[in-house]
DNA sequence: CTAGGGTTAG
């Protein structure tokens, strides 16, 4: 009972809180045991808490005399990493877990291979996915290995990259959008943008989802090769209504068209920003009462706000006193326009 | 049985 609500707690960040009911439970003679502690301590390491983590820590271990267990290290060890990369106390950390007999698991040593490879250290990655499998007998996993492609992206190392991910594929893991996304990178940044696209028609081909970022990722590649004009035709042709709301890929595609020296089109798609602004954040009443000024003063939409406001009536986000309202601001010329008529 | 992992774009 104490436990879900500290989980619930934590998954929002809300770590005072969170320790004020260990406390509490505590007093009311119901003890916080080892996921408890495990579940506050890894929620104050994702937070960069790094004293407190350790605090609970040492008052888990030396007041309560509870055992730590591999996910208490683990923790402690990648809120470490992650934190400026702080090498000596983890591998202190990592020593003392041993020192405990306790035998790190894949997850304790995905930790360090990906700290590894955000640093561009490949080459200690691998040596570090070695130790795993010969002295452990642990296995890789699609982290593992998405982690250490990542590595090899960032460095612009892409045949080696591709290397892993065929020897990923070898050993029957598939690979996720994550792994794709770090390719994708890794070939835009190398101004690789014929094999991106390759690639990205070949997770498409698969039905694999990408996301909102790797979409972006794909944007950025071609508008850094000039080719605006195929980066919005594909963003219409992603027909995404997460992605048309997302403020990145705006800026993406406006700062890309501004750099092709299509200023048209980046005022364009600026202008679809300001109004998406309003919509995206649910402010209907705001848009309510200002297209109800406009029509007060007898004022017309123009072309795009009008195309953006019956998008968002056909997806069914504004509801029918919004559509009505919106119907007596269409310009007369706009009327029998066919391009409006459905 | 409960607690831990890769989030990449402007």
């Amino acid at each position: 009972m104490y436990n879900t609500m500290i989980k619930g707690l934590c998954k929002v960040s809300n770590n005072v809180i969170a320790i004020a009911l260990l406390r509490l439970m505590d007093e009311r003679g119901c003890k916080p045991d080892v996921v408890t502690y495990n579940t506050v301590i890894d929620s104050l390491c994702k937070d960069k808490m790094i004293d407190d983590a350790f605090n609970l820590f040492k008052e888990m271990v030396f007041q309560k005399g509870i055992s730590p267990s591999v996910i208490s290290y683990s923790s402690l060890i990648d809120g470490l990493c992650k934190l400026g990369g702080r090498w000596d106390e983890a591998s202190k950390m990592l020593q003392e877990m041993l020192d405990d007999g306790i035998s790190p698991d894949v997850l304790t040593f995905n930790i360090l291979v990906d700290a590894y490879c955000k640093e561009g250290k490949v080459k200690e990655a691998e040596d570090v996915i070695n130790i795993m499998m010969l002295k452990r007998g642990i296995l890789p996993d699609l982290v593992t290995y998405s982690s250490l492609i990542d590595g090899c992206c960032l460095r612009g190392e892409m045949s080696k990259a591709i290397s892993v991910f065929d020897s990923m594929s070898f050993r029957g893991i598939f690979p996720g959008v994550v792994t794709y996304s770090s390719l994708l990178n890794g070939y835009c940044k190398s101004l690789k943008i014929e094999e991106a696209m390759n690639l990205f028609h070949e997770v498409t081909r698969k039905g694999l989802k990408p996301d909102e970022c790797t979409c972006g990722i794909i944007l950025e590649g071609l508008c850094n090769n000039h080719k605006i004009e195929e980066a919005l035709t594909l963003f219409h042709l992603m027909g995404d209504s997460k992605l048309s709301y997302n403020i990145v890929v705006y800026n993406i595609l406006k700062d890309g068209a501004s750099k092709c020296g299509k200023l048209d089109i980046a005022t364009v798609l600026f202008q679809d920003l300001t109004n998406k602004g309003y919509l995206k954040n649910k402010h209907y009443d705001d848009v309510e009462m200002l297209l109800e000024k406009m029509d007060e003063i007898g004022y017309s939409l123009d072309v795009s706000t009008l195309s953006l406001l019956i998008d968002s009536i056909a997806a069914g986000s504004l509801d029918t006193a919004m559509s009505t309202l919106i119907s007596k601001l269409v310009p007369d010329e706009l009327i029998d326009s066919p391009s409006y008529s459905a």
